[in-house]
DNA sequence: GATGAATGAGCTTTCATTCAT
DNA sequence: TATGAATGAAAGCTCATTCAT
């Protein structure tokens, strides 16, 4: 009975979403959140407001929706320690995975470390990352503990402190910042069960 | 209606300026730049919007004023080292004062930190700081060369981003994060010139 | 995909257009015309906007039509007068009427008093109410005339009046306003010859 | 020390409040609430937008200011009947000064009507209202039942139904509507102890 | 030095309406 | 007939900044 079919319809919604989306995401980055306007987001999209607001509850929902969808495919990613026994080698990998999604999507993880210290509009996105980072962090906490470390939640907590500020300081200087080099540093110094201690 | 003697001015124009500043910070750290409005301020510190015009030309003046004095501050504590060479003993002193501006002043560094991925404000400061950093760099990967360490400035990097996250993960969670804990870590792993790893 | 004949369409012209009048009228009493968007209605009849205006050329259009049903069905009501000359049998008839126009449908009412209020709107349908108001009028004035009342034109208006603020109050309050007895005040009041003033 | 004193400001505080709702009542009154924009208001009170948000917080806070103020003035008025007991002379003097309120002041009620059709907006200021009216319809119940009519109650809703639709209509058409003429008739009614009914 | 009334550009958001299919 | 994506003007509101006193 309609002349375009919902298909259709649903293809044009999907390319929309994502172009707003990733736009968005773009100029967020750039200027953050504050500073970047709804009309410039369309403008950059080549959209009317109008149709944003179409897709988009709000401009903090526009924000909501960047940001859980990465969490969820982090989620996804973190999930599979099913046993909830972390090895050496999942560590490794955890570590690895962690520093390829920040090259592999700086902008994002730029607009997550301006947000990180928002707090009004961090409360917004607290809950998810805590059902990710959660598990996560205590199994990591019994790994260290395995391994023989006085203090093991400290070391949990430095590793994390550690991860934060090497991806850090890779977004705010990605050409220049040797992240391939301390990665396998950190990867040498937590998860090599010989344990030699590299310089 | 009674004259004021000129040094009384100079001590109004001090005191008006420092509570300002403070009570700027203040917001700024709890709300964010851009959230924070100048009447707000102006409220906050019980004086009018345009005494605040008086003492800073602009919203963003006040904001670089704010950054550029604990700049100085950092400036003056981190010149000692006058002969260009760090010892260990050095190289302590300077992580311990890192860790203990942090401490001292968790309201400024979270200010900083939301200021540090808004890549336009931060061009506002960033020759400041590389003035400051940039011969502590220097002198570090002279210290881990002297050490015997392989790529000495990948190690500086590393340790600039580790005390980066931990700066980061004490302000985002002041209460539960093991800030001295990691601190005697990271001293004994770095300054130690036993050599001992702790684990 | 099967053709359809003529009347089909025709049938669901109709049947498509009331549904639209009824969930306009709907809304529009509920929360005003203003505040009333076109795709409200247009989610509310599980239709889409594109269609509404397939029907109806502008909201606008859609609220005349919407008032000029309704005044068309007052005029066949109150048109039997025929010969001009109103006996109290007749007043009786009309006071009832209008009664039980207001009962039956006090959404439309309470959008018509809305409306009353805003000049720019009213002037779309006051012609047409003029059309059906003023014969009415005059019979009544005629009527209070030969009843013996001195100024009987403003005897006429007193009892727009009333009826006006009767239904008004009802319609406010539907619950607990006693129109039925007021109803009866109002007809032993105008209509009894014999002129017993009920208390 | 503050060069403009205080009263200065005061004056100006209260004459441009002044301005802005008298201004605002008339738009509002000509097109309705929802037609009026605070753009229009503040061009037609020669001054900016900002500034009228310096004196009131929305624009719904400006429409119930109006509203109150006028609601005290009438709580005022009405409220001299301390004991309790309404006397037909008290009554008189009721119905009197609402017919006097509405033919001084046709804006505001003409926006009051506007608003009595628009549920929540209504909700905003029932209560206040319900504070003025409910003592009167009180009393003046009781009035109804010591002159012997049965239902005074019935009785009661008619005569604020009567004023009611009076006022309306005078609002409505304030040059043909023979106001005087009614209140006497109403007067001649309701507070006339030798009960002749008039004609 | 100090005040706060005043401005106006720009923000987020809404919505009647159009149009390709 | 029917769809809903798309538009753009205009709404309510905020806020850095100015200025007369």
């Amino acid at each position: 009975m309609s002349p375009k079919s919902e298909e259709q319809f649903e293809e044009i919604r999907q390319s929309k979403t994502k172009l707003i989306k990733a736009t968005a995401l773009e100029l967020f980055a750039l200027s953050g959140y504050e500073n970047t306007s709804i009309s410039k987001i369309a403008k950059e999209a080549s959209i009317s407001k109008g149709l944003l607001y179409n897709y988009f509850d709000s401009k903090e929902e526009l924000l909501k929706e960047i940001i859980f969808e990465q969490l969820d495919l982090m989620l996804e990613l973190f999930d599979p320690n099913k046993d909830g026994v972390l090895e050496s080698d999942e560590l490794k990998f955890f570590i690895r995975e962690s520093f390829s999604m920040v090259k592999k999507n700086p902008e994002f993880w730029r607009l997550y470390f301006m947000l990180l210290f928002q707090p009004n509009v961090m409360k917004l996105v607290e809950k998810r990352i805590m059902e990710i980072a959660e598990p996560l962090l205590q199994n990591t906490t019994d790994y260290f503990r395995r391994q023989g470390y006085e203090k093991p939640e400290v070391w949990t907590r430095y590793v994390g402190a550690l991860l934060d500020g090497v991806s850090m300081n890779y977004i705010a200087d990605p050409n220049n910042f040797p992240i391939d080099d301390i990665e396998n540093i950190v990867i040498n110094q937590f998860c090599n069960t010989s344990k030699n201690t590299e310089k």
